[in-house]
DNA sequence: ATTTAACTTTACAATTTTGTAATAATTAAA
DNA sequence: TTTAATTATTACAAAATTGTAAAGTTAAAT
Protein backbone atom coordinates (compact mmCIF):
# COMPACT_ATOMS: atom_id res chain seq x y z
CA UNK A 1 0.00 0.00 0.00
CA UNK A 2 0.96 3.33 -0.84
CA UNK A 3 1.45 5.44 2.19
CA UNK A 4 2.42 9.29 2.36
CA UNK A 5 3.33 10.31 5.56
CA UNK A 6 4.06 13.89 6.97
CA UNK A 7 5.59 13.93 10.24
CA UNK A 8 8.30 16.20 11.31
CA UNK A 9 9.44 14.79 14.74
CA UNK A 10 12.74 13.43 14.25
CA UNK A 11 12.26 10.14 15.53
CA UNK A 12 8.51 8.85 15.45
CA UNK A 13 8.39 9.88 11.93
CA UNK A 14 11.07 7.46 11.20
CA UNK A 15 10.02 4.83 13.23
CA UNK A 16 6.75 4.81 11.32
CA UNK A 17 8.08 4.65 8.02
CA UNK A 18 10.25 1.51 9.56
CA UNK A 19 7.10 -0.02 10.85
CA UNK A 20 4.55 0.44 8.11
CA UNK A 21 7.41 -0.57 5.80
CA UNK A 22 7.82 -3.60 7.66
CA UNK A 23 4.41 -4.64 7.23
CA UNK A 24 4.66 -4.41 3.41
CA UNK A 25 3.66 -0.73 2.50
CA UNK A 26 5.72 1.62 0.86
CA UNK A 27 6.03 4.74 2.80
CA UNK A 28 7.04 8.42 1.51
CA UNK A 29 7.95 10.64 4.49
CA UNK A 30 8.06 14.14 4.34
CA UNK A 31 8.64 16.55 7.69
CA UNK A 32 7.60 19.40 5.33
CA UNK A 33 4.65 20.59 4.35
CA UNK A 34 5.44 21.77 0.87
CA UNK A 35 7.11 18.76 -0.20
CA UNK A 36 4.79 16.69 0.78
CA UNK A 37 1.68 18.64 -1.08
CA UNK A 38 3.38 18.37 -3.89
CA UNK A 39 4.16 14.80 -4.22
CA UNK A 40 0.53 14.29 -3.10
CA UNK A 41 -0.24 15.89 -6.26
CA UNK A 42 1.65 13.51 -8.62
CA UNK A 43 2.06 10.23 -6.98
CA UNK A 44 -1.24 8.46 -6.49
CA UNK A 45 -0.80 7.46 -2.81
CA UNK A 46 -3.85 5.18 -1.64
CA UNK A 47 -3.52 6.94 2.15
CA UNK A 48 -2.34 10.07 3.52
CA UNK A 49 -0.86 10.43 7.59
CA UNK A 50 -0.48 13.95 8.31
CA UNK A 51 0.95 15.16 11.45
CA UNK A 52 -1.58 18.36 12.23
CA UNK A 53 1.18 20.40 13.00
CA UNK A 54 4.51 20.87 10.95
CA UNK A 55 7.03 23.29 9.83
CA UNK A 56 6.01 25.11 6.53
CA UNK A 57 2.05 24.45 5.53
CA UNK A 58 0.66 22.79 7.93
CA UNK A 59 -1.28 19.73 8.14
CA UNK A 60 -4.60 21.69 8.24
CA UNK A 61 -4.23 23.50 4.96
CA UNK A 62 -2.37 20.71 2.95
CA UNK A 63 -5.22 18.59 3.35
CA UNK A 64 -7.41 21.38 2.25
CA UNK A 65 -5.23 22.31 -0.67
CA UNK A 66 -5.05 18.30 -1.59
CA UNK A 67 -8.81 18.33 -1.34
CA UNK A 68 -9.44 21.23 -3.55
CA UNK A 69 -7.19 19.61 -6.27
CA UNK A 70 -9.84 16.69 -6.37
CA UNK A 71 -8.02 14.06 -4.98
CA UNK A 72 -9.93 12.27 -2.18
CA UNK A 73 -6.81 10.10 -0.58
CA UNK A 74 -8.28 9.18 2.63
CA UNK A 75 -6.33 10.94 4.93
CA UNK A 76 -5.44 10.60 9.13
CA UNK A 77 -4.57 13.26 11.21
CA UNK A 78 -1.91 12.62 13.85
CA UNK A 79 -2.12 15.29 16.58
CA UNK A 80 -1.28 16.05 19.96
CA UNK A 81 -4.29 18.17 20.44
CA UNK A 82 -7.18 15.86 21.55
CA UNK A 83 -10.42 18.22 22.09
CA UNK A 84 -13.25 18.29 20.50
CA UNK A 85 -12.85 21.57 18.44
CA UNK A 86 -9.20 20.89 16.93
CA UNK A 87 -11.14 17.32 16.00
CA UNK A 88 -13.83 19.30 13.59
CA UNK A 89 -11.34 21.28 12.37
CA UNK A 90 -9.40 18.30 10.96
CA UNK A 91 -12.36 16.73 9.78
CA UNK A 92 -13.72 20.04 8.50
CA UNK A 93 -10.65 20.15 6.31
CA UNK A 94 -11.06 17.06 4.80
CA UNK A 95 -9.83 14.46 7.44
CA UNK A 96 -10.96 11.30 7.35
CA UNK A 97 -9.86 10.10 11.05
CA UNK A 98 -8.23 11.52 13.66
CA UNK A 99 -5.47 9.96 16.11
CA UNK A 100 -4.30 11.78 19.49
CA UNK A 101 -0.23 10.82 20.30
CA UNK A 102 1.02 9.04 22.19
CA UNK A 103 -0.98 5.85 20.07
CA UNK A 104 -0.31 2.53 19.52
CA UNK A 105 1.03 1.50 16.50
CA UNK A 106 -1.68 -1.31 16.23
CA UNK A 107 -4.67 1.36 16.31
CA UNK A 108 -2.94 3.22 13.56
CA UNK A 109 -2.96 -0.05 11.61
CA UNK A 110 -6.42 -0.38 12.22
CA UNK A 111 -7.60 3.02 11.13
CA UNK A 112 -5.82 2.57 8.20
CA UNK A 113 -7.42 -0.30 7.72
CA UNK A 114 -10.60 0.64 8.04
CA UNK A 115 -10.03 3.69 6.04
CA UNK A 116 -8.35 2.01 3.04
CA UNK A 117 -10.33 1.03 -0.05
CA UNK A 118 -13.29 3.27 1.46
CA UNK A 119 -15.27 0.00 1.36
CA UNK A 120 -13.71 -2.24 4.33
CA UNK A 121 -15.99 -1.00 7.25
CA UNK A 122 -18.17 -2.98 4.75
CA UNK A 123 -15.87 -5.85 6.24
CA UNK A 124 -16.50 -4.43 10.02
CA UNK A 125 -19.74 -5.59 9.96
CA UNK A 126 -19.86 -9.16 10.58
CA UNK A 127 -17.53 -9.09 13.62
CA UNK A 128 -21.07 -9.73 15.66
CA UNK A 129 -22.75 -10.55 12.98
CA UNK A 130 -23.83 -13.96 11.62
CA UNK A 131 -25.48 -17.37 13.17
CA UNK A 132 -25.66 -20.40 11.21
CA UNK A 133 -27.54 -23.29 11.35
CA UNK A 134 -28.16 -26.35 8.86
CA UNK A 135 -29.03 -24.10 5.49
CA UNK A 136 -30.43 -21.42 7.38
CA UNK A 137 -28.39 -18.20 8.37
CA UNK A 138 -28.76 -14.91 9.59
CA UNK A 139 -26.71 -12.02 9.84
CA UNK A 140 -27.53 -10.21 13.12
CA UNK A 141 -25.88 -6.96 12.33
CA UNK A 142 -28.06 -6.14 9.32
CA UNK A 143 -31.12 -8.22 10.47
CA UNK A 144 -31.14 -10.61 7.19
CA UNK A 145 -32.04 -14.15 6.55
CA UNK A 146 -31.51 -16.90 4.48
CA UNK A 147 -32.18 -20.26 3.99
CA UNK A 148 -31.01 -21.96 1.23
CA UNK A 149 -28.94 -18.67 0.07
CA UNK A 150 -32.49 -17.25 -0.15
CA UNK A 151 -33.19 -13.83 1.38
CA UNK A 152 -36.36 -14.37 3.52
CA UNK A 153 -37.89 -11.17 4.97
CA UNK A 154 -38.29 -11.23 8.25
CA UNK A 155 -39.71 -8.47 10.44
CA UNK A 156 -38.33 -7.84 13.60
CA UNK A 157 -40.29 -10.22 16.40
CA UNK A 158 -39.90 -13.13 13.60
CA UNK A 159 -36.17 -12.21 13.63
CA UNK A 160 -35.62 -12.40 17.31
CA UNK A 161 -37.67 -15.73 17.52
CA UNK A 162 -35.68 -17.48 14.93
CA UNK A 163 -32.44 -15.79 16.53
CA UNK A 164 -33.31 -17.55 20.00
CA UNK A 165 -34.53 -21.06 18.22
CA UNK A 166 -31.11 -21.15 16.79
CA UNK A 167 -29.17 -20.09 19.80
CA UNK A 168 -30.84 -22.82 21.74
CA UNK A 169 -31.10 -25.72 19.05
CA UNK A 170 -32.20 -28.39 19.90
CA UNK A 171 -33.65 -27.45 23.33
CA UNK A 172 -37.04 -26.85 24.27
CA UNK A 173 -38.26 -23.22 24.54
CA UNK A 174 -41.34 -22.89 26.67
CA UNK A 175 -43.73 -20.32 25.54
CA UNK A 176 -43.16 -17.88 28.84
CA UNK A 177 -39.59 -18.41 27.53
CA UNK A 178 -39.96 -16.80 24.76
CA UNK A 179 -42.43 -14.28 25.80
CA UNK A 180 -40.29 -13.22 28.56
CA UNK A 181 -37.11 -13.62 25.48
CA UNK A 182 -39.20 -11.52 22.51
CA UNK A 183 -41.61 -9.50 24.37
CA UNK A 184 -39.88 -9.04 27.67
CA UNK A 185 -43.19 -9.94 29.29
CA UNK A 186 -42.97 -11.66 32.62
CA UNK A 187 -45.99 -13.56 32.44
CA UNK A 188 -49.06 -13.41 30.57
CA UNK A 189 -50.85 -16.85 30.38
CA UNK A 190 -54.16 -15.11 28.23
CA UNK A 191 -52.11 -13.76 25.27
CA UNK A 192 -51.56 -16.06 22.38
CA UNK A 193 -49.07 -13.78 21.10
CA UNK A 194 -46.14 -16.76 20.66
CA UNK A 195 -48.51 -18.97 18.67
CA UNK A 196 -49.77 -16.15 16.15
CA UNK A 197 -46.12 -14.97 15.83
CA UNK A 198 -44.84 -18.74 15.25
CA UNK A 199 -46.93 -19.42 13.16
CA UNK A 200 -46.30 -16.19 11.00
CA UNK A 201 -42.58 -17.08 11.52
CA UNK A 202 -43.67 -20.72 10.03
CA UNK A 203 -45.45 -19.42 6.92
CA UNK A 204 -41.98 -17.76 6.00
CA UNK A 205 -39.03 -20.42 6.40
CA UNK A 206 -40.81 -23.93 6.89
CA UNK A 207 -44.03 -23.14 3.96
CA UNK A 208 -41.95 -22.52 0.78
CA UNK A 209 -39.56 -25.33 1.37
CA UNK A 210 -42.05 -28.14 2.67
CA UNK A 211 -40.75 -28.81 5.90
CA UNK A 212 -40.54 -28.26 9.23
CA UNK A 213 -37.74 -26.88 11.99
CA UNK A 214 -39.90 -25.48 14.52
CA UNK A 215 -41.13 -28.85 16.43
CA UNK A 216 -44.59 -27.97 18.96
CA UNK A 217 -43.98 -29.81 22.18
CA UNK A 218 -47.62 -29.73 23.15
CA UNK A 219 -48.62 -27.83 26.46
CA UNK A 220 -45.34 -26.45 27.09
CA UNK A 221 -43.46 -24.75 23.63
CA UNK A 222 -41.15 -25.28 20.63
CA UNK A 223 -37.77 -26.72 19.94
CA UNK A 224 -36.10 -25.93 17.05
CA UNK A 225 -34.17 -28.78 15.04
CA UNK A 226 -32.28 -27.50 11.74
CA UNK A 227 -32.10 -29.62 9.07
CA UNK B 1 -26.83 -27.66 43.31
CA UNK B 2 -29.09 -31.35 44.05
CA UNK B 3 -29.03 -33.25 41.03
CA UNK B 4 -30.67 -36.54 40.59
CA UNK B 5 -28.70 -38.83 38.04
CA UNK B 6 -30.51 -42.01 36.77
CA UNK B 7 -28.37 -44.30 34.22
CA UNK B 8 -27.27 -47.89 34.69
CA UNK B 9 -24.43 -48.05 32.92
CA UNK B 10 -21.83 -49.37 34.96
CA UNK B 11 -18.83 -47.27 33.60
CA UNK B 12 -21.35 -44.26 32.46
CA UNK B 13 -23.03 -43.55 35.61
CA UNK B 14 -20.46 -43.33 38.52
CA UNK B 15 -18.30 -41.18 36.11
CA UNK B 16 -21.08 -38.41 35.68
CA UNK B 17 -21.57 -38.71 39.29
CA UNK B 18 -17.84 -38.31 40.35
CA UNK B 19 -17.21 -35.22 37.82
CA UNK B 20 -20.62 -33.68 38.84
CA UNK B 21 -19.77 -33.97 42.37
CA UNK B 22 -16.32 -32.57 41.93
CA UNK B 23 -17.70 -29.37 40.59
CA UNK B 24 -19.90 -28.98 43.73
CA UNK B 25 -23.22 -30.85 42.94
CA UNK B 26 -24.91 -33.00 45.06
CA UNK B 27 -25.61 -35.85 42.91
CA UNK B 28 -27.90 -39.15 43.67
CA UNK B 29 -27.25 -41.71 41.48
CA UNK B 30 -30.05 -44.12 40.10
CA UNK B 31 -29.74 -47.44 38.46
CA UNK B 32 -33.26 -48.42 38.76
CA UNK B 33 -36.15 -46.56 37.20
CA UNK B 34 -38.16 -47.05 40.46
CA UNK B 35 -36.48 -45.87 42.75
CA UNK B 36 -35.43 -42.92 40.90
CA UNK B 37 -38.89 -42.20 40.64
CA UNK B 38 -39.73 -42.05 44.65
CA UNK B 39 -36.88 -40.13 45.30
CA UNK B 40 -37.96 -37.46 43.13
CA UNK B 41 -41.34 -37.24 44.80
CA UNK B 42 -39.32 -37.12 48.17
CA UNK B 43 -36.58 -34.46 47.41
CA UNK B 44 -36.80 -31.47 46.04
CA UNK B 45 -33.73 -32.00 43.01
CA UNK B 46 -33.02 -28.65 41.23
CA UNK B 47 -32.03 -30.82 37.88
CA UNK B 48 -32.80 -34.19 36.59
CA UNK B 49 -30.03 -36.55 34.01
CA UNK B 50 -32.41 -39.28 33.17
CA UNK B 51 -31.09 -41.97 30.80
CA UNK B 52 -34.01 -42.82 28.04
CA UNK B 53 -33.14 -46.71 28.80
CA UNK B 54 -33.01 -48.13 31.92
CA UNK B 55 -33.95 -51.60 33.58
CA UNK B 56 -37.59 -51.01 35.35
CA UNK B 57 -39.60 -48.17 33.94
CA UNK B 58 -37.75 -46.61 31.35
CA UNK B 59 -37.28 -42.92 31.47
CA UNK B 60 -40.23 -41.85 29.23
CA UNK B 61 -42.17 -43.04 31.32
CA UNK B 62 -40.68 -41.80 34.77
CA UNK B 63 -40.60 -38.37 33.55
CA UNK B 64 -44.51 -38.60 32.92
CA UNK B 65 -44.85 -39.59 36.35
CA UNK B 66 -43.01 -37.23 37.90
CA UNK B 67 -44.69 -34.26 35.39
CA UNK B 68 -48.16 -35.92 36.54
CA UNK B 69 -46.96 -35.30 40.33
CA UNK B 70 -47.08 -31.67 39.77
CA UNK B 71 -42.98 -31.43 39.53
CA UNK B 72 -41.25 -29.02 37.10
CA UNK B 73 -37.83 -29.85 37.77
CA UNK B 74 -36.04 -29.29 34.93
CA UNK B 75 -34.90 -32.96 32.77
CA UNK B 76 -32.44 -33.74 30.23
CA UNK B 77 -32.39 -36.53 28.51
CA UNK B 78 -29.30 -39.38 27.66
CA UNK B 79 -30.12 -41.24 24.59
CA UNK B 80 -28.00 -43.44 22.24
CA UNK B 81 -31.02 -42.58 20.10
CA UNK B 82 -30.47 -39.36 18.04
CA UNK B 83 -33.29 -39.24 15.63
CA UNK B 84 -35.76 -36.33 15.43
CA UNK B 85 -39.05 -39.21 16.32
CA UNK B 86 -37.34 -39.99 19.66
CA UNK B 87 -36.33 -36.20 20.48
CA UNK B 88 -40.07 -35.20 20.06
CA UNK B 89 -40.93 -38.38 21.90
CA UNK B 90 -38.32 -37.33 25.15
CA UNK B 91 -39.90 -33.86 24.59
CA UNK B 92 -43.68 -34.60 24.64
CA UNK B 93 -43.14 -36.52 27.76
CA UNK B 94 -41.76 -33.19 29.98
CA UNK B 95 -38.16 -33.53 28.98
CA UNK B 96 -36.33 -30.51 28.31
CA UNK B 97 -33.45 -31.17 26.77
CA UNK B 98 -31.95 -34.30 25.10
CA UNK B 99 -28.24 -35.12 24.54
CA UNK B 100 -27.17 -38.06 22.50
CA UNK B 101 -24.26 -40.42 24.02
CA UNK B 102 -21.29 -40.34 23.53
CA UNK B 103 -21.02 -36.81 24.66
CA UNK B 104 -18.59 -34.32 25.99
CA UNK B 105 -19.03 -33.60 29.76
CA UNK B 106 -18.48 -29.93 29.08
CA UNK B 107 -21.78 -29.91 27.02
CA UNK B 108 -24.19 -31.90 29.76
CA UNK B 109 -22.74 -28.95 31.62
CA UNK B 110 -23.48 -26.49 29.64
CA UNK B 111 -26.67 -27.40 29.08
CA UNK B 112 -27.28 -28.36 33.07
CA UNK B 113 -26.37 -24.18 33.36
CA UNK B 114 -28.98 -23.53 30.58
CA UNK B 115 -31.62 -25.20 31.99
CA UNK B 116 -30.81 -24.64 36.24
CA UNK B 117 -32.42 -21.73 37.35
CA UNK B 118 -34.99 -21.56 34.46
CA UNK B 119 -33.63 -18.26 34.11
CA UNK B 120 -30.23 -18.85 32.92
CA UNK B 121 -31.01 -17.95 29.72
CA UNK B 122 -31.17 -14.58 30.18
CA UNK B 123 -27.53 -14.85 30.68
CA UNK B 124 -27.12 -15.98 27.55
CA UNK B 125 -28.19 -13.52 25.66
CA UNK B 126 -25.16 -11.19 26.00
CA UNK B 127 -23.38 -13.80 24.70
CA UNK B 128 -23.11 -11.30 21.19
CA UNK B 129 -24.72 -8.46 22.45
CA UNK B 130 -23.96 -4.95 23.95
CA UNK B 131 -21.82 -2.19 22.71
CA UNK B 132 -20.86 0.29 25.03
CA UNK B 133 -19.55 4.33 24.71
CA UNK B 134 -19.64 6.72 27.41
CA UNK B 135 -22.53 7.19 29.11
CA UNK B 136 -24.56 5.15 26.07
CA UNK B 137 -25.28 1.64 25.76
CA UNK B 138 -26.97 -0.77 23.03
CA UNK B 139 -27.79 -4.00 23.67
CA UNK B 140 -27.74 -5.35 20.52
CA UNK B 141 -29.65 -8.70 21.23
CA UNK B 142 -32.71 -7.23 22.87
CA UNK B 143 -32.43 -4.33 20.93
CA UNK B 144 -32.25 -1.99 23.44
CA UNK B 145 -30.85 1.74 24.07
CA UNK B 146 -29.59 3.48 27.12
CA UNK B 147 -28.46 6.47 28.14
CA UNK B 148 -27.22 7.02 31.73
CA UNK B 149 -29.35 4.31 32.40
CA UNK B 150 -32.46 5.42 30.89
CA UNK B 151 -33.67 3.45 28.41
CA UNK B 152 -34.36 5.34 25.14
CA UNK B 153 -37.00 3.89 22.70
CA UNK B 154 -34.79 3.61 19.00
CA UNK B 155 -36.58 2.45 15.71
CA UNK B 156 -35.00 0.06 13.55
CA UNK B 157 -33.27 2.23 11.56
CA UNK B 158 -32.09 4.81 14.61
CA UNK B 159 -30.30 1.79 16.11
CA UNK B 160 -28.23 0.63 13.01
CA UNK B 161 -27.50 4.45 12.55
CA UNK B 162 -25.93 4.82 16.07
CA UNK B 163 -24.44 1.30 16.29
CA UNK B 164 -22.42 2.33 13.01
CA UNK B 165 -21.51 5.39 14.86
CA UNK B 166 -20.32 3.49 17.82
CA UNK B 167 -18.63 1.06 16.30
CA UNK B 168 -17.05 3.76 14.05
CA UNK B 169 -16.39 6.45 16.93
CA UNK B 170 -14.38 9.09 16.19
CA UNK B 171 -14.38 7.97 12.69
CA UNK B 172 -16.04 10.06 10.25
CA UNK B 173 -18.88 8.67 8.42
CA UNK B 174 -19.37 9.80 5.19
CA UNK B 175 -23.10 10.07 4.12
CA UNK B 176 -22.86 7.81 1.14
CA UNK B 177 -21.52 4.83 3.76
CA UNK B 178 -24.25 4.81 5.83
CA UNK B 179 -26.96 4.84 2.96
CA UNK B 180 -25.39 1.35 2.16
CA UNK B 181 -24.59 0.26 5.79
CA UNK B 182 -28.13 1.37 7.20
CA UNK B 183 -30.32 1.30 3.75
CA UNK B 184 -28.14 -1.16 1.90
CA UNK B 185 -28.38 1.80 -0.86
CA UNK B 186 -25.25 1.90 -2.98
CA UNK B 187 -25.43 5.40 -4.48
CA UNK B 188 -28.51 7.99 -4.03
CA UNK B 189 -27.40 11.73 -4.22
CA UNK B 190 -30.80 12.80 -4.39
CA UNK B 191 -32.17 11.08 -0.96
CA UNK B 192 -32.50 12.70 2.15
CA UNK B 193 -33.12 10.48 3.70
CA UNK B 194 -29.80 9.96 5.99
CA UNK B 195 -30.36 13.43 7.26
CA UNK B 196 -33.96 12.67 8.29
CA UNK B 197 -33.36 9.82 10.22
CA UNK B 198 -30.29 11.56 11.64
CA UNK B 199 -32.34 14.26 13.10
CA UNK B 200 -34.78 11.84 14.72
CA UNK B 201 -31.91 10.05 16.39
CA UNK B 202 -30.92 13.31 17.35
CA UNK B 203 -33.66 14.27 18.90
CA UNK B 204 -33.87 11.18 21.05
CA UNK B 205 -30.06 10.40 21.77
CA UNK B 206 -29.05 14.41 22.02
CA UNK B 207 -31.93 16.71 22.66
CA UNK B 208 -33.40 15.35 26.17
CA UNK B 209 -29.43 15.60 27.21
CA UNK B 210 -28.94 19.12 25.76
CA UNK B 211 -25.58 17.78 24.14
CA UNK B 212 -23.92 16.74 20.95
CA UNK B 213 -22.84 13.64 20.10
CA UNK B 214 -23.27 13.31 16.63
CA UNK B 215 -21.03 16.17 14.58
CA UNK B 216 -21.84 17.18 11.53
CA UNK B 217 -19.24 17.67 9.17
CA UNK B 218 -20.41 19.47 6.13
CA UNK B 219 -21.00 18.43 2.82
CA UNK B 220 -19.75 15.25 3.69
CA UNK B 221 -20.95 13.32 6.77
CA UNK B 222 -21.18 12.67 10.42
CA UNK B 223 -18.90 12.10 13.61
CA UNK B 224 -19.57 10.33 16.83
CA UNK B 225 -17.56 11.27 19.84
CA UNK B 226 -19.00 9.67 22.99
CA UNK B 227 -18.89 12.09 26.29
C1' DA C 1 -24.41 41.97 3.82
C1' DT C 2 -26.34 39.06 0.63
C1' DT C 3 -26.73 35.00 -1.56
C1' DT C 4 -26.38 30.31 -1.97
C1' DA C 5 -25.71 25.81 -0.57
C1' DA C 6 -26.19 22.51 2.95
C1' DC C 7 -28.34 20.83 6.84
C1' DT C 8 -32.37 20.39 10.24
C1' DT C 9 -36.82 19.83 11.33
C1' DT C 10 -41.58 19.08 10.54
C1' DA C 11 -45.63 17.34 8.30
C1' DC C 12 -47.70 13.87 5.92
C1' DA C 13 -49.07 9.61 3.70
C1' DA C 14 -48.01 4.94 2.46
C1' DT C 15 -46.61 0.85 4.23
C1' DT C 16 -45.50 -2.37 7.65
C1' DT C 17 -45.75 -4.26 12.09
C1' DT C 18 -48.09 -5.95 15.80
C1' DG C 19 -51.47 -7.67 19.16
C1' DT C 20 -56.29 -9.36 19.77
C1' DA C 21 -59.94 -12.04 18.78
C1' DA C 22 -62.40 -15.19 16.11
C1' DT C 23 -62.36 -19.47 13.53
C1' DA C 24 -60.36 -23.74 11.94
C1' DA C 25 -57.59 -27.62 12.66
C1' DT C 26 -55.27 -30.86 15.36
C1' DT C 27 -54.25 -33.74 19.19
C1' DA C 28 -55.14 -36.14 23.36
C1' DA C 29 -58.20 -37.96 26.60
C1' DA C 30 -62.45 -39.89 28.11
C1' DT D 1 -65.80 -42.03 18.81
C1' DT D 2 -66.80 -38.07 20.97
C1' DT D 3 -65.34 -34.39 23.61
C1' DA D 4 -62.28 -31.16 25.38
C1' DA D 5 -58.09 -28.86 25.15
C1' DT D 6 -54.53 -26.95 22.63
C1' DT D 7 -52.52 -25.04 18.65
C1' DA D 8 -52.69 -22.95 13.91
C1' DT D 9 -54.34 -19.71 10.95
C1' DT D 10 -56.77 -15.76 9.51
C1' DA D 11 -58.89 -11.25 9.69
C1' DC D 12 -58.78 -6.94 11.45
C1' DA D 13 -57.68 -2.55 13.60
C1' DA D 14 -54.46 0.20 16.09
C1' DA D 15 -49.96 1.75 16.26
C1' DA D 16 -45.41 2.37 14.60
C1' DT D 17 -42.11 2.89 10.97
C1' DT D 18 -40.40 4.92 7.11
C1' DG D 19 -39.48 7.74 3.02
C1' DT D 20 -40.62 12.16 0.56
C1' DA D 21 -41.24 16.72 0.28
C1' DA D 22 -41.60 21.19 1.97
C1' DA D 23 -40.36 24.78 5.16
C1' DG D 24 -37.09 26.58 8.34
C1' DT D 25 -32.10 27.17 9.88
C1' DT D 26 -27.49 27.64 9.69
C1' DA D 27 -23.13 28.40 7.75
C1' DA D 28 -20.04 29.48 4.10
C1' DA D 29 -18.79 32.12 0.20
C1' DT D 30 -19.06 35.97 -2.71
Amino acid sequence: MKILLLEDDKSLGPWLKKNLTEMGNSVDLFINGDKALIASLKINYEIMIIDRMVPGLDGLTIIKKIRDNGINTPAIFLTALNDIENRVQGFDAGGDDYLSKPFALEELVSRINALNKRNSFKKNQNLNGSLKSGDLEIDLTNRLCFRQKQKIDLNNKELMLLEYFIRFEGQKLTKSMLLELVWNINYDPTTSIVETHISRLRSKIEKPFKDRLIKTIRSSGYVYQSK
